[in-house]
DNA sequence: GAGCAGGCTGATAACGCTATCATGTACGGC
DNA sequence: GCCGTACATGATAGCGTTATCAGCCTGCTC
């Protein structure tokens, strides 16, 4: 079918040894049949085979990429700042979603190992089991959230810090009833920016019950579910903090529906930044990551450990900021 | 490194040969055999080198999707949907991102073929030269857009059609002015929605000039320029048509900026239904397309040429629906 | 008791490439 | 005129699979 080296040194008249000298640039060849190889090469459009070069070099320039759910913007973004690093490098990225359901990613990885990618960046699902992975010695960043205990380098970025960034800030507006929407607490992130809530609060000297917690999952449905249990209370807080996107898109939706204006009725800031934040009204106040970077910052890091390095796990952790906009009622 | 097969054969005290029999389920192992194989393979953890495996078999089980910026949610949830099919049917997706521009979309697919990918699916960028591609008889789907001549299947929506669906409403609500921000039309699906936009305003009999079509480009920074220089006319238009999710995103960055209210200084119908189209106030009324099914329709047709389909290229176009939401003004 | 069928198995040739090694040629030095 | 050296090349052994084929053993038939 394709055109092999075989077909090139043909047309070149000279040996498939000679042919990959000649185009593979070690070993020896002369200009004579150096020139000649690459105009046969050239001529036929000759694509060297990366399959045969995987199987002898046992490196196949591929990287697998797991995440939640690719439509969901802050993996997009997340895809597209490790995609950017590695492509530059002549890596290419093998893409799988993982719906945040162990057993699709433990599939999606075992479908990622054979096909033996060079390295792995995970963004590990609630109750991952990643140690396999370790073990076998496949180069591996964790991105956005790590498994406990688990050797291997993480990249995340300070999500108790940015939580508790926002709800201070929510206290020092006067806020002393302070909900917060997020997903389950088995997400690493997300159990990270529960305990800065809760740290934000105490250092006020604030006391807060489980029932201004409200927990939703990685579906539409459950965001908005977990926003409505929220608000609907007879006792609604008078600000939430929503610890993810698809949260705060709950909670927006969720409050239209029950008529609440923000941030007269609730003050709203929410967690990660996204092109949309400053088209509702008002324009929203959030604690940005730094998304693609993140994932530049994974694609770096995986390449190190590729090309040797076998330093100790880092955990290296990027900075959020607080970005305040109007629907925390800090600005007219 | 890893576990072989070799491996596997000698700890259950068989040839190579046997063991590939017991665990390939062809040729003939006799019960003991293969239950010896399999423990074996099991305790071991032997997982089968894909990269041999694609080597002998011809194929990878593998496809490329190259797309012009995973982070557009459009693409992304073209990507889900694609993936979604494809891994369903034990395919893996490499991802490559083009960023409409065809220099990087020709190494993007050079990597990809290289790597010997069963198919492709791509979603052209302006100027793309694919015959190559289909002259080495790789199994390609378009998506979104469809370069012109092209003898490959392509999966599509109606664009004239919902463009024309939506100016012809804005035409109902009593516009005569009637502006359009788009992409470049060198983009077959901005040139198909443009067709759409002048049939709809000719039909109702209305002339309108090439100053109220602004064209952008893939950056968010064109996007606000090219709405910028519609809406600073003089002769502003009272109704703008936004053919791409970017564009829209652009119309509303700068309507807030200008201080115009919409719909009633503005009225505004975009292309492209995205989750935050109903958080902002007014909701958008948008011409929906059905992204998600859109990627599968393509991974469908993708396995179906993979598995031999050998029948004439066919082009797929599927069909959008006017949302009327509050931002053209039909509604309170 | 010889032959044969059928059930199992090991040996082996690809797939397309990388990389090494041995062979071969031309040239200059003595 | 012979040998050593540098240059240039072909042959060849893998990489880990798949898949075929020849051969072996067992047990049965006549």
């Amino acid at each position: 079918m394709a055109v092999t080296l075989k077909d090139v040194a043909r047309a070149a008249g000279v040996s498939q040894a000679t042919a990959a000298r000649a185009l593979g640039g070690y070993g020896y060849a002369s200009p004579t049949a150096r020139r000649r190889v690459q105009e046969s090469a050239g001529r036929l459009g000759y694509t060297p085979n990366a399959v045969a070069r995987a199987l002898v070099s046992n490196e196949t320039l591929t990287v697998g990429l797991v995440v939640g759910d690719i439509e969901n913007p802050f993996f997009a973004a997340v895809a597209r700042g490790l995609s950017d690093v590695l492509e530059a490098a002549g890596y290419t990225v093998l893409l799988a979603n993982a719906d945040e359901d162990p057993e699709r990613e433990r599939r999606a990885l075992r479908a990622l190992r054979s096909r033996r990618v060079d390295g792995l960046a995970v963004v590990p699902a609630p109750g991952a089991r990643l140690e396999e992975v370790v073990a076998a010695g496949v180069a591996l960043v964790q991105l956005d959230r790590a498994v406990r205990g688990l050797a291997a380098d993480a990249v995340l970025v300070d999500n108790a810090a940015g939580a508790a960034a926002a709800v201070s800030h929510l206290i020092g507006l006067g806020h002393r009833s302070i909900g917060i929407v997020c997903d389950s607490p088995q997400i690493g992130s997300t159990a990270e920016r529960l305990v800065g809530y809760r740290k934000a609060l105490r250092a006020a000297g604030i006391e807060t019950g489980p029932e201004m917690i409200s927990i939703g999952g990685p579906r539409q449905g459950e965001a908005l579910r977990a926003a409505f249990d929220l608000l609907q209370r007879p006792d609604r807080p008078t600000a939430v903090f929503t610890a993810s996107n698809f949260m705060t898109h709950g909670v927006l939706q969720a409050a239209r529906e029950l008529g609440l204006r923000i941030p007269s009725d609730l003050a709203l800031v929410g967690f990660d930044d996204l092109d949309w934040t400053t088209l509702v009204d008002p324009p929203l106040t959030v604690v940005s990551q730094p998304v693609v970077e993140l994932g530049r910052t994974a694609g770096e890091r995986l390449l190190a450990r590729i090309h040797g390095d076998s330093s100790p796990p880092r955990r290296v952790r990027l900075h959020t900021q607080l970005i305040v906009r109007g629907s925390c009622g800090a600005t007219a």
